[in-house]
DNA sequence: ACATTGAGCTTACATTTGTAAGCTGAAATT
DNA sequence: AATTTCAGCTTACAAATGTAAGCTCAATGT
């Protein structure tokens, strides 16, 4: 193996590793450099010779995490084109995806407004992507004006954001209910029924 | 001052420590017991006179943040009397109470998605009361069903939480912004506006 | 072929942490 | 007045952390 694919090899398994070591019970803060390095199977020290900083290696997550919601996007459009309910589909395949790739969901809620600068910018930057391709979307779906299809998508994704959030530590069952819930309340954000009294 | 008197002193002396430490760049977890009882003027072990575990200190502290809750439902119901807009008289007093009692917030928000079982499901307590006595006011306000209301309810509470989140970092002139979108969200879940084409 | 580079290692150290053990002295009780 | 209680103290220790210094040795460059 030639010097660079075994470096890129090692500098993966620390990514991995602390993706893997992000769980429910574990915030980025909470990682410790040697924790980490133990779980990568190298050295504390050798560490540094792929990231100056604990917190480099964050931003790096935040960045793949970045990548996973445009995936999770384009997903989600593939299933649009052939079947009827726009939101529930997405819903629907948001749970999904999310279920699969849980330790990154988990990172950018919390670090969204965690306890670094550094963080919560990259993650907003992420997250204003994902806010900004929907709501381009929904400005060509609604024929709405971008200032206002954009508070709209903000709105969305936080919601949906944080019924995920839910839903990750809920039963099959608890789930089922929560992505009902969510799609009503994208509904009345969509416009598609007037809320309470309707 | 008789011993109870002053245990009790002491105790407020820690919490108050604990609130203080709580700030943009400090969460509950990342505290430490000794950091705690140095600015409560305290010896570390004295800690323990008052609690068991920094665990118990966390949720006496939701605790009075639950009472905050409570105290800001308060407040804006008076408000809302004697004014115009329910919405918008509501998420302005929000943003102003929340700017007086900054930390108290962001403990509510970083332990909702947080790392402790016990701190999300205290947390969760306490905005599940805020979100049914808001879904209370909403039953009666628009004749919906208690289901629904709820829902609706509880979609509010996260999107003012979050841009309260928001709000505490940013300048007096996003703010504003920030409250404005936060008006225009609430409006189209109440089923004000007809979101976009209207 | 020899020299250089650099990823990963071992060892070492100063800090910080939680908490155990046990003392003190004033308030409360008898 | 004598005794008990207990909030707060000091001292002590083991564990974990970040990171500096310097070695090794295989892949690269010349």
């Amino acid at each position: 193996m030639s010097r660079a694919e075994q470096k890129e090899k090692t500098r993966r398994a620390i990514i991995n590793a602390a993706f893997q070591q992000l769980s429910a019970d574990k915030s980025f803060a909470s990682l410790s450099l040697r924790e980490v390095a133990r779980e990568a199977g190298i050295a504390p020290t050798s560490f540094y010779r792929h990231f100056t900083d604990m917190d480099e290696l964050g931003l790096t997550l935040v960045d793949e995490a970045g990548l996973m919601l445009r995936q999770l996007m384009r997903q989600a459009r593939q299933r649009i084109v052939h079947n009827r309910s726009v939101i529930q589909t997405s819903v629907e395949t948001f749970m999904e995806f999310i279920l699969e790739h849980s330790n990154v969901f988990r990172l950018l809620l919390r670090e969204r407004s965690g306890t670094s600068p550094a963080f919560r910018s990259a993650v907003a930057r992420e997250i204003q992507h994902f806010c900004a391709e929907l709501a381009d979307y929904l400005r060509k779906e609604n024929k709405s004006s971008a200032e206002m299809a954009l508070i709209q998508a903000e709105a969305m994704v936080i919601l949906v954001f944080h019924a995920g959030a839910d839903a990750l530590d809920a039963s099959d069952e608890v789930r089922q209910r929560i992505t009902v819930k969510t799609i009503q309340q994208l509904r009345w954000l969509a416009g598609g029924t007037k809320p309470p009294a309707g």
